[in-house]
RNA sequence: UGCCCGAUAGUAUAAUGGUAGUACGACAGAUUUUGGUUCUGUUUGUCGAGGUUCGAAUCCUCGUCGGGCAACCA
């Protein structure tokens, strides 16, 4: 592994501190790790983070990692599901050493229940689950044990095999885990193993009619697996003391829970049940919508995989709660597309300049495909009389700083020539219909000799030339900076301009050639990728970010 | 109010008993044929009170605040 001087120099997480150190001390030759997504829904960034920990650890200090999936739950999971989180952990770069699921040691947690049973630490309890909530206590007062905690070992060996064949209906009975009903920890208070659930599962079909439970299913999996450190998030803390009970009983391998804070974003949600909400009630098109926090969200909507695991890089990992600035993510973005993205230059709501003294029909222009760059090259351009500019670049009557067109003032057209505005054309009601211009010969980009300084630049297309394209300008899905933190329904906060149509923007004609998987800047406007609703007959792009806008905090500011 | 976890600039994150640093953001300026990029500078911080120590963000005590835990979910 290459390991570059910065990366030397950067101080340990306290998770890699663990590993460095149980690796020093020979306590593991070399270590394993996994993620252990459940298939009931896509991943998010707060995924990602958790893939890049998981992988990132094996990676960095060889070892593997495996892709468990935890589907213990037949009722909320789903092969969709499965295919998608493979696609997501693929596309951010990782590769599992082995694709598993908890569903394949059904056999041998069954097994492993049984000796729990034969050890006097399981029994069958035939109460309904709202009386074993009450038996319960709370976290003051203390459970109490019922009848059926002495059962004999033949008896719940008995009971258990005859709820695996059939002969109970749901809810009728589960298998407890015989541990503290006086714990001050609630899941140490005989904790169920097993319930019934006459359901389809999406692997094993209907071969079980009983499923384990997260706590007798997610430790024993570690362990079969011999996951060396087992990483988690904070609210699986209070389980850590069931996960090595387990394991001291059934006497199996060691695996070693951790636990780091989950991945908050600003003007996000992270909660897999509310975006499943939001897909379900329709307030956005679908799990991979642009403006959602998914990975094929943000895969949809341009950003690209080393942007995601540079910004898992900045965040770092902890155990407090944290609340992380969206504008960190669009930092990393645009970063990482500054250097890739292709310039192109587009017109979101034309103006028609006229240059009136361009004799010529067009002619070609070239222009960097990226100047961070310079071994990208150059393209051409078609430069005409007629050109569209941006609207929103000329202004009648301008402020002090604008450094656009303004009557009797000159720009820069990007890679082509100086124009100087002569006249407006107005129709009836004063809006703007065309601007008169009058180009400077000498001015030609590249061999400029007119001793000329403007202050601007702009982009634009050749009227003639023009390609119509689709745009869709996203912004923050929600209005708010925590949205699962405020009053109320937090479909409340739902941002509703969050997806803004241009339909018909002019592109440069190059854009025609436009890839699948091609990043590009629309230059002054911000990075677009193409959509994969785009057909032959229709471009459609989407914006990925936007570019700082150091205009627009200006006007802001009065 | 039982148990558990945590608390360092606006947001994140370092400093592992010895100069509180970095990134993002914000603000100001330089450069610029993208008001982008790049570069420079500025701003703001150890939750509180005690204690240990020559020396505490760090160790101890007591508070305060935030989060988690009482699903046949994971």
């Amino acid at each position: 592994m290459e390991l570059t001087k910065k990366d030397e120099e950067k101080s340990l997480h306290f998770i890699e501190e663990i590993v460095e150190n149980d690796l020093n001390s020979g306590k593991y030759q070399s270590i394993r790790t996994r993620f252990p997504p459940e298939p009931n829904g896509y991943l998010h960034i707060g995924h990602a983070k958790s893939i890049c920990l998981n992988f990132g650890l094996a990676k960095r200090y060889g070892g593997k990692t495996n892709l468990r999936f935890d589907d213990t739950n037949p009722v909320t999971e789903e092969t969709e599901y499965v295919e998608s989180i493979k696609e997501d952990v693929r596309w951010l770069g990782f590769e599992w050493a082995n694709e598993l699921y908890a569903s394949d040691y059904f056999e041998q947690l069954f097994a492993f229940a049984k000796d729990l049973i034969k050890k006097g630490l399981a029994y069958v309890d035939d109460n309904p689950s709202e009386e074993i909530a009450r038996q319960k206590g709370n976290p003051t007062e203390p459970g109490i044990r019922n009848e059926f905690a002495d059962r004999s070992v033949e008896e719940n060996l008995r009971l258990f095999k005859e709820m695996k064949d059939g002969k109970y209906g749901d809810g009728e009975k589960v298998l407890r885990a015989k541990v503290d009903m006086a714990s001050p920890n609630m899941h140490l208070r005989d904790p169920i193993m097993y319930r019934i659930k006459h359901a389809a599962h999406h692997r094993t079909g209907n071969n079980w009619c009983i499923y384990p439970m997260y706590d007798f299913a997610h430790g024993q999996s570690d362990s079969i697996e011999q996951i060396t450190h087992s990483i988690c998030t904070l609210e699986f803390i209070p389980h850590r003391p069931l996960y090595d009970w387990f394991i001291e009983k059934l006497e199996i391998f060691p695996s070693k829970q951790y636990e780091f804070a989950r991945l908050n974003l600003t003007y996000t949600i992270m909660s897999k049940r509310k975006l499943l909400q939001l897909v379900n009630e329709k307030h956005v098109s679908a799990w991979d919508d642009p403006r959602m926090p998914t990975i094929s969200g943000f895969r949809r909507r341009g950003y690209t995989p080393e942007s995601i695991q540079m910004f898992a890089d900045k965040i770092g990992v902890q155990k407090r709660e944290n609340l992380i600035d969206f504008s960190l993510l669009e930092f990393c973005i645009r970063e990482h597309l500054n250097r890739v993205a292709k310039r192109r230059m587009v017109v979101f709501d034309p103006l028609k300049v006229v240059i009136t003294n361009y004799t010529e029909e067009f002619e070609l222009v070239q222009s960097e495909e990226n100047p961070e760059d310079p071994g990208a090259g150059h393209r051409s351009l078609f430069f005409g009389r007629e050109i569209y500019i941006e609207r929103e670049d000329f202004m009648e009557n301008p402020p002090k700083k604008f450094f656009r067109l303004a009557p009797g003032q000159k720009v820069r057209l990007k890679s082509a020539y100086i124009i100087k505005c002569d006249e407006v054309i107005k129709g009836v009601d004063g809006t703007f219909e065309e601007l008169r211009c009058s180009y400077i010969p000498e001015s030609r980009s590249g061999s400029d000799h007119s001793g000329l300084k403007v202050q601007g630049t702009l982009h634009w297309v050749s009227v003639k030339h023009a390609v119509p394209v689709e745009l869709r300008l996203y912004d923050r899905l929600f209005k708010v900076e925590d949205p699962s933190n405020e009053d109320g329904d937090f479909k409340d906060y739902i941002n509703q301009e969050s997806l803004q149509i241009i339909s018909k923007a002019y592109a440069e004609p190059s854009l025609k050639e436009a890839g699948k998987e091609e990043r590009f800047q629309f230059m002054r406007k911000g990075y677009f990728f193409l959509d994969k609703e785009s057909g032959p007959g229709k471009m459609v792009f989407n914006r990925t970010v936007t570019l700082k806008d150091a205009w627009a905090k200006e006007q802001k500011k009065s």
